[in-house]
RNA sequence: GGUCCCUUCGUCUAGUGGUUAGGACUCCGCCCUUUCACGGCGGCAACAGGGGUUCAAAUCCCCUAGGGAUCACCA
């Protein structure tokens, strides 16, 4: 039998990083299992909706390369994906629920569920609701039931939990085992007719024939009720996968107060959708702990659900940005000048043609951690000198400077094949004859050609610029030190 | 607090009874070098603690400690 995931994110706003991995993980096991990946949009809670936030979803997904088989955009035999539009399902299979006396009707107001909290609370016991005090279907009697259904009174469908032991085999973690007596009779039918979670969850899943549920560590404590719901429907269970979670440098579940945890964040900051995969991949599983650079390829290849580790993971920031630097190295770029040039363009700046860009990121690309600092990073290969580090300045640029080295400016005015080759092959003569040292002559140079103390090899930053626009660059300098 | 889950360098991890406990990020040193990087070489740094089982335990079992998740008509 094909294997079936799914991943079901709710339409609450904008992908999550944690939420990212779980659809990956999701992804790395259908594509190596040859099996299918399902997007459900999990929007049952109307309260907490936001606008785009399914598209912008997708969007991320995509950019990260994972893409669905059935979902809301593609359609399926399963479907329709989102759970608003299986409403009658929902109070359909909880109806089957109470006729088979798994599930029971509830009154309750929030406020009277409130004071049962505050009592058990001041009790020191855990709050749980009471199910033989409270105006449950069974202190009501059947007759009341009845009756207030008839009125329209607001009711929530409850599971009756057992107090049995539940046990269960989760992929990743192995024998879970916890008491019915510690699991609340959880509500699966709300007031407003929509399901829970927990419902909807389980529905959906059987009927979409998931085979294999992966998803965060923080399902686990409800893994028992989803149980008790296969079991009360006599469905065949799927199997388990909790996914340690992503923690933040306090080792505390990451969110959103702590920085950035929107996927977007990351692609608006210019990392690479292949490195971020890359990275997210490698936070809680590993193909061989020795290798750390991965295709999606390699990763489906190499995934084994079964190896994913059982510890949460920090999202260590530091080694993102290495990643990000070691494709920034690796890439064509053509691929980078395309993925630079854009920004080029919307910030006016005049970077001549495509090939002198891919030539600047190749000189620039070791220096930096993204492609787009490369205007910042290098902007004296953009147009006019920005202006000349003061520091770098007083230190390189002596009196006796210009004197010292006029003979070798004078020689490479007489050049006439401008290339890295001849204008270093120059200055190494003109320092071994000398006796200057390449600092004492590079340094000034360089503070005349970029203004900057630091940057790519001289003689190479020279024949980009070219042999006019470099002496147009040394003549203002000198003319600004009255030197000419 | 109840319940559940987790625990190898600061961080990500390899490791499934016998290893000098390996790799990567970070940090430090050296080399390369016109600067800054890149690259190369080297270094610091871990099996949470305690009991067992075993000839042998990071690996299996138990206890303790610490951390986390979860306890909604949210997912």
């Amino acid at each position: 039998m094909s294997t079936r995931v799914r991943f079901a994110p709710s339409p609450t706003g904008y992908l999550h990083v944690g939420g990212l991995r779980t659809a990956l993980y999701n992804y790395l096991f259908a594509k190596s299992t040859g099996g299918t990946m399902v997007l459900r949009i999990e929007d049952t809670d109307r309260t907490r909706f936001v606008e785009d936030s399914q598209t912008n979803l997708i969007e991320s997904l995509k950019w990260c390369g994972i893409e669905f088989d059935e979902g809301p955009l593609q359609g399926g035999d399963y479907g329709p994906y989102i759970q608003s539009e299986r409403f009658d399902l929902y109070s359909e299979h909880a109806k089957i629920l109470i006729d088979n006396g798994s599930a029971y009707y509830a009154f309750d107001t929030s406020e009277e569920l409130d004071a049962m909290r505050e009592k058990q609370k001041a009790a020191g016991i855990a709050p749980k609701y009471d199910r033989s005090t409270m105006r449950s279907q069974y202190t009501l009697g059947e007759e009341k039931t009845k009756e207030l259904l008839a009125e329209g009174a607001p009711y929530v469908i409850r599971l009756k939990v057992p107090h049995e032991e539940i046990k269960y085999e989760d992929l990743i973690r192995g024998k879970v085992s916890v008491n019915g007596k510690d699991v609340d009779d959880q509500i699966l039918l709300k007031s407003d007719g929509f399901p829970t979670y927990h419902l909807a969850n389980i529905v959906d899943d059987h009927l979409m024939e998931i085979t294999h549920v992966i998803r965060g560590e923080e399902w686990l404590p409800s893994v028992p009720k989803h149980i008790l719901l296969y079991k009360a429907f006599g469905w065949e269970m799927p199997k388990f996968a909790h996914l340690p979670l992503l923690l933040n440098q306090n080792k505390q579940k990451l969110s959103k107060r702590h920085g950035d945890v929107a996927v977007e964040d990351f692609k608006q900051k210019g990392y690479f959708a292949d490195a971020f995969t890359n990275f997210i991949a490698l936070l809680g599983w590993n193909p061989s702990g020795e290798r750390e650079i991965y295709t999606m390829d390699e990763l489906i290849a190499g995934f084994n659900i079964e190896k994913v580790n059982k510890g949460g993971a920090i999202f260590d920031r530091r080694k993102l940005l290495w990643m990000n630097s070691e494709y920034l190295k690796a890439k064509p770029v053509s691929e980078l000048a395309d993925k630079l040039i854009p920004k080029l363009e919307a910030d006016g700046i005049d970077y001549k043609s495509k090939e002198y860009v891919e030539a600047i990121i190749s000189l620039l690309r070791e220096r930096v951690d993204f492609v787009e600092e490369i205007p910042s990073f290098g902007d004296y290969m953009f147009g006019d000198i920005k202006g000349y580090d003061e520091k770098f300045m007083s230190k390189q640029w002596k009196d006796d400077t210009y004197s010292s080295i006029k003979p070798l400016l004078d020689e490479l005015e007489g050049l006439t094949e401008w290339k890295d080759e001849p204008i270093h092959d120059i200055v190494k003569n003109f320092v071994e004859t000398s006796g200057l040292g390449f600092g004492k002559v590079m340094n000034p140079i360089r503070l005349m050609v970029t203004g900057k103390s630091v940057g790519a090899s001289l003689t190479l930053t020279m024949e980009l610029l070219g042999k006019v626009e470099s002496f147009k660059r040394i003549n203002d300098f000198l003319k600004l030190k009255n030197e000419k």
